[in-house]
DNA sequence: CCGATGAATGAACGATCGTTCAGGTACGAG
DNA sequence: CTCGTACCTGAACGATCGTTCATTCATCGG
């Protein structure tokens, strides 16, 4: 459990570094938006780097949790298992808006091991995608013809939402997932087995 | 035109700038990269932010150009014209990679009046595809029934590409192009009018 | 020949940055 | 009571940052 102090140094860090970037962002700034003095930081971490480190850490972390259970409850169908995906990186960007801005534009910043761990990450989750894709292509209910093109768009459809959404918009988080699901699912020309392969009138 | 001495500042700051981040690049720096000294640029430039300023300007410009003729050599039809915007876009994120992501990620250090600049040339350029994909709902031609969620997703598509194209790879930048109008197309599930709306088999 | 202009330089200034340090409370265990 | 530990503080340090300044050198029109 983490005290009350350090909980709001990590809260003002991740406004102030979501709103002037990791390198503007200056630790007394934070310091002072928690309301705690500049060396009080340094009690609970060992400088500005590893404030970076935790706020991208527990949010990445967040996200395979909540992949692995969407995953779980989903079937072996690659249009479910890709819908399952989607929605996990839809709630995943809305609701983790500012970890999501820092960890999409500022992986410059991050140490050698902090980058490492990142870059492997983000390689896992574009895997998932991949394989998914991958089978659903092999099983014939993905036609698209650019595999690798439509999966990279899916990805960028999803990431982008962090740019653009924001808490209290037209559309609850849950609405937009399952509108991101039928793009994804467009994009890859998804055709469920045992449909006639024609449109709907 | 501008001088050999204030083009190897310019090109200096591109990749200072992309490569570390605006905030976290040094003038010092960009002034040993483009092999003159710190004061040599504040002979061509009021400072820091004007640098940045040149560069998104510059870029910004190509683009809006670029957009122009090729919406220009378009016709009527909302596929042509929406496969014209999407070269464009893809173009240009391949060829400016290092303007782009600056824009893209760095628009959080850009002055006032310099970010009013920004966001309406966003705001534009988001309208150019606002109007073209709602002409092609209003005709019929595209069937989406999310119209502002797939314009954002071809968006988000096209300019992911600054993130991960780099020169050499197996498409060349006109057969990426040609892709992307492709999965476009698909995801405003496009259906050109006068054909019979059923799939090709 | 001369004065103006453009290009370029090294040294310095003030500010801010991340970090460190020495110390001061509050409190529970012995 | 006392010691240790967790929590927190203000003051300072060294480095780097963006910027300014005084000056030099070359070029060229008159």
């Amino acid at each position: 459990m983490r005290g009350a102090g350090q909980q709001a140094i990590l809260e003002a860090a991740r406004h102030e570094f979501a709103e002037r970037g990791y390198a503007a962002a200056s630790i007394r700034d934070i310091a002072r938006r928690a309301g705690v003095s500049l060396s009080a930081m340094y009690h609970y971490y060992t400088g500005k780097q590893e404030l970076l480190h935790a706020l991208v850490n527990d949010s990445g972390q967040a996200y395979f949790e909540s992949c692995r259970k969407e995953l779980e409850a989903a079937g072996d169908d690659p249009g479910e298992r890709l819908a399952a995906l989607v929605r996990a990186t839809v709630r995943y960007r809305a609701e983790y808006r500012l970890e999501s801005s820092l960890t999409l534009t500022e992986w410059r910043s991050m140490s050698e091991a902090q980058l490492e761990d990142f870059q492997r990450r983000q390689f896992d989750g574009s895997r998932m995608f991949q394989q998914i894709v991958e089978d659903g292509v092999d099983q014939g209910v993905f036609r698209t013809p650019h595999p690798d093109d439509a999966r990279r768009g899916v990805i960028a459809m999803c990431n982008a939402i962090a740019q653009w959404y924001r808490e209290g918009g037209e559309l609850s988080v849950d609405e937009l997932a399952e509108r991101y699901v039928e793009l994804a699912l467009v994009l890859v020309e998804y055709r469920p087995a045992g449909r006639r392969p024609r449109h709907p009138a």
